[in-house]
DNA sequence: TCCGGCTATTGACGTGAGTCAATTGTAGGC
DNA sequence: GCCTACAATTGACTCACGTCAATAGCCGGA
């Protein structure tokens, strides 16, 4: 994991590009690009946040962890977002740890810094209010997903969300590890696996990581799809 | 239900207190004071926000439904609360839907409105700001508890809120209908029942709507209480 | 006071999903 | 090429939790 001056990132900086030059430069002057390894943790829940972290490139994935160490996957964040910004905002100590499972590199802003600028510059808080907002609503559907429907029908949504998200009909690539999917839908590895084998019988076929959708029509009568609790 | 001018609210609103005379009566001037009776369904999922609706007084349940009518309970707006600034903040529709359980009085400030006062007045994105990273931060906790705790132990745990919350460390009152608190636990209400009974061997005494807690201790330990999880 | 309606409780039952464990598949390292 | 380590699958079993249904308790109104 190395240090460059903030200046280097061009990717990924879409969310601030908008800004006025003289406001990145004021975020600039106290931020430092951090590319990580797979594997890396960037924080622990608990910590108290000393960056406003924006993800350049790669991702970070966000997960909860019980007292036991039974580790459930919340949210992923991806290029151009902020991570957890709601700890920033609030000083107070984040509820999720951070890993990246691939190299990644993040600009990191420091905290106090972020936090007075997003207060002082109307350009920088509606950025913000706006990741804030999408990051709300996303939770919003996660637990409409977990406390009104089935394991089947998440899964079933999830893939036909997929499907939508990769643009292609009738063809889906897990995007991580089943087990790391497995959790975000609120599941055992061994659920997930047993269900996408159940839903054989609904119109898929699954092959490894890729699962073909023969019969979406079907697929969709199991899963009852909702646009107010499925992405996109 | 009443519509009154904008200032005859005097509680409620120490959400707008800080802002300058100017702002407030900026806001004000596309506002309105709207009286409710229990039962009042104040929008529903799926509909476009047309106001950016602050409780007053009273509350509002916003709660999730699927398709086949099943209905959970999401969150609840309390006094200052702004509701669901997320949906007003990004234009797009509510992904719950509003119900008030007893009289309350609202503000309703225009959507556009308030949107273009907050891209522009730091003061307001400010608050903004900090009601939509509280909003988060409650919802991350209600997955972490979803996610990696079982029925019993989110009971416990919600009783043992419910004390702190209350400041009395022996005596706790119900504050919704079961059938409300199971739904946002996460449960049916014969479950919460049920769980409500076992837990009487483990430091409790259910009498209608009041616990007593005669061994916080022992309903701790069953319960895996977590600052990172349970509210305050 | 009795009645009607609603909330809560309790019981019986079925099942979805977790746990534990054994096995298979697979990708990377030497 | 083979071997190791890890991911994924599958089976057997258990049990927590939901469902359905009957009963009990409670409150307000006439």
């Amino acid at each position: 994991m190395t240090h460059e001056p903030a200046d280097t990132a061009q990717q990924g900086l879409r969310l601030l590009g908008p800004l006025s030059p003289a406001l990145r430069k004021r975020l600039s002057r106290s931020s430092v690009v951090h590319s990580v390894a797979a594997g890396t943790v960037l924080f622990e829940q608990g910590a108290m946040p000393t960056f406003q972290h924006l993800v350049l490139a790669g991702s970070a994935h966000l997960f909860g962890r019980s007292r036991e160490g039974r580790e459930v996957m919340i949210e992923i964040a991806r290029p151009g977002d902020l991570v957890i910004p709601a700890a920033v905002a609030t000083r107070s100590p984040y509820l999720m740890s951070a890993r990246v499972l691939q190299p990644s590199r993040f600009l990191l802003i420091e905290a106090d810094v972020f936090r007075a600028a997003a207060a002082e510059e109307p350009e920088l808080a509606q950025i913000l209010v706006l990741s804030l907002a999408g990051q709300f609503r996303r939770l919003v559907r996660q637990i409409k997903n977990l406390k009104l429907r089935s394991s089947s029908e998440r899964v079933g949504s999830y893939i036909l969300a997929l499907s939508r998200a990769q643009k292609n009909p009738d063809r889906v690539v897990l995007p991580y590890e089943k087990n790391l999917i497995a959790s975000e839908l609120g599941m055992t590895r061994e659920s997930f696996s047993r269900t996408l084998s159940a839903l054989q019988d609904d119109g898929i076929v699954v092959q490894g990581d890729t699962i073909l959708i023969i019969d979406a029509a079907r697929l969709a009568a199991v899963s009852a799809p909702d646009p107010l609790i499925d992405l996109d």
